[in-house]
DNA sequence: GACCGCCTTGCAATCGTTTGCGTAATTTTA
DNA sequence: TAAAATTACGCAAACGATTGCAAGGCGGTC
């Protein structure tokens, strides 16, 4: 039914094997069979398949794309880029959702593992030996999440964290809260240290959670902080952040005069919200892409990709101030 | 390398041919076979290659799904529903961003067509005839645009639109306005369409567009708007709608108390959005579901696809009003 | 003018499965 | 218990490309 590459030989008056040729190593025709056969082509509206070219050359030119949430809107600017870029590079994007569920990531992975030449993980729930070993049967980068002979690339979390602290200690805040996100996220723990070490001796920090990291579990989360007696808070990420400051609303608690809120991500919601969200960006653009770039380098050449340097990337982050954080009450 | 069928073949002592049949028809093995080469695949960790099947078999188990634009909000919750369904029924899928283009999204299907089943179009910008001819070569299914003979499921937005101009009408409103969106747009044009007869002879329309449909465009047409001295607009989205409205504050008017705005889609943005904005709710996961099951239904069996009946389905819309909705000003 | 080497192209094996066909083994039937 | 029917499994040819090898043609060199 599809045109194949015999077809194209028979109306070029060619073996296949020049046709192959033709679009692979074009400079080893002569020109005139060159044009010969592409015109043929492109009259028969001839496409190599990729799937039997994959069958021979063991690549597949597609790449898994595994996230933990696609409506988290953390996700789709880095889906995006990463699909633009690997679509530049002339490869193709599986997506997959792993609904936070280290369980389904693992599948997933194995799952791809037979029809992609490599996979990205971002923000992934797996424990690292896991991964270790996944990435043993198959090239994986990783997107905030870091891992020696792995490739990477991370936000800057850790100094986008000690500026938000640092903002608020100078708001002269010092009863300090964390709402935590997932346990397995490695963003997760590397703010909650951050946030315990920057607060050091000058505030205290209470730690709810871990939560998922949604608008409900925030909403679910405002009354613990309103009990807790804290005056300025921050989230995991936006979402949590959001969904807080609608719980604290609605226990008549203002933001910011009564507490601050700080969010992690800065997406579109961050703006919208009302107050505006201070929040601490992070450029998931530039994640996506670097992600895919990282990957195909290093599933790049024939040698064994295990024995290859893994590149590693770290991005800036960044404080943006907005209407959510003032200074505690009475001050 | 990776372990094939062979191998498997040759641990549990059999032909090929026999593992082969293990996994794709299991009751024509006898028992104590199929168990002894079943046990065998686990021990090496065997997973068929679909690539290889896909080859004798001609099904990739794959589909593609191409969107508009994967960062406008409402398409995550419906690639986030449309991934889980596919991987239900053991399909993985493709995802591409048209961004906006009709060229793109041309190229982006004959690009996958040879290693998808089928590609569904969300909020096609190509031409009916055009997706008529591309739908000859390879199964579409079609989301916001109909097309006899071809699988599509459509939101009600002519009921949705129809609410929401009885609903400005009862308010008072008679100087109307329409953001348009993508002159390509399947609901663009609905909309349009249903404004215009239900306004008619009980209040003025005027047409503003046509507007990329972000919130860059709605900023930029505020200025217009409060020129043409409407006191409603409806959006062709909310992302419009948004933008709009925050040009519109810029400006000094006011929402709703000097114009009211209306947006589509629901998505989590119109909740979010001061004031919280007045939209037409479409069911967003249902028509990612509801796609890939008609896509999948459409394909399924052998006969020639095209002679198949196609499905179309009509998913309810309904207009939830907030607070960006109010009687004009005098009124 | 014979030989050598390069350039161009054809040949055929291969990638990992599926599947129609054939045959040996087993069960059913008479 | 022999013949017929059925079942279980092996054989080998596809699927659509890629690629190492070889052969033929050609020009250049001595």
């Amino acid at each position: 039914m599809a045109v194949t590459i015999k077809d194209v030989a028979k109306e070029a008056r060619v073996h296949m094997s020049t046709v192959s040729r033709a679009f692979s190593m074009p400079h080893r025709l002569r020109p005139e069979t060159r044009t010969r056969v592409l015109e043929a082509a492109r009259r028969l509206g001839y496409r190599p398949s990729r799937v039997a070219r994959a069958l021979t050359t063991g690549r597949t030119h597609n790449i898994g794309f595994i996230v933990a949430d696609i409506a988290n809107p953390f996700f789709p600017p880095m889906i995006k880029a990463a699909e633009h870029t690997a679509r530049a590079r002339d490869y193709h994007l599986f997506i997959a959702d792993a609904s936070e569920d280290p369980a389904i990531e693992t599948e997933l992975v194995d799952a791809l593992a037979k029809q992609v030449d490599g996979v990205v993980l971002c923000g992934p729930r797996i424990a690292n030996a896991k991964i270790e070993r996944l990435s043993e049967n198959i090239p994986i980068a990783l997107v905030n999440r870091k891992i020696a002979g792995i490739p990477s690339v991370t936000m800057d979390v850790v100094n986008g964290a000690e500026t938000a602290i640092a903002h608020l200690l100078e708001l002269g805040h010092r009863k300090l809260a964390y709402v935590s996100g997932p346990r397995q996220s490695w963003t997760n723990t590397q703010i909650g240290r951050t946030v315990a070490a920057a607060a050091e001796g000058r505030a205290s920090v209470t730690v709810l959670g871990p939560n998922t990291p949604n608008e409900n579990a925030g909403l679910a989360v405002a009354e613990e902080i309103a009990r807790a007696g804290v005056t300025a808070v921050l989230a995991y990420n936006d979402l949590l952040a959001i969904g807080l400051m609608e719980g604290l609303h609605n226990l008549g608690v203002d933001v910011p005069g009564d507490v601050s809120v700080i969010g992690v991500d800065d997406t579109v919601l961050a703006r919208l919200a009302r107050p505006r969200l201070t929040t601490i960006v992070v450029p998931t653009a530039e994640a996506g892409t670097a992600a895919v770039d990282l990957l195909l380098q290093y599933t790049a050449g024939d040698e064994d990709f295990a024995t290859r340097p893994a590149g590693q990337v770290s991005l800036p982050t960044q404080l943006v101030v907005r209407d959510s954080t003032a200074p505690p009450p009475g001050a």
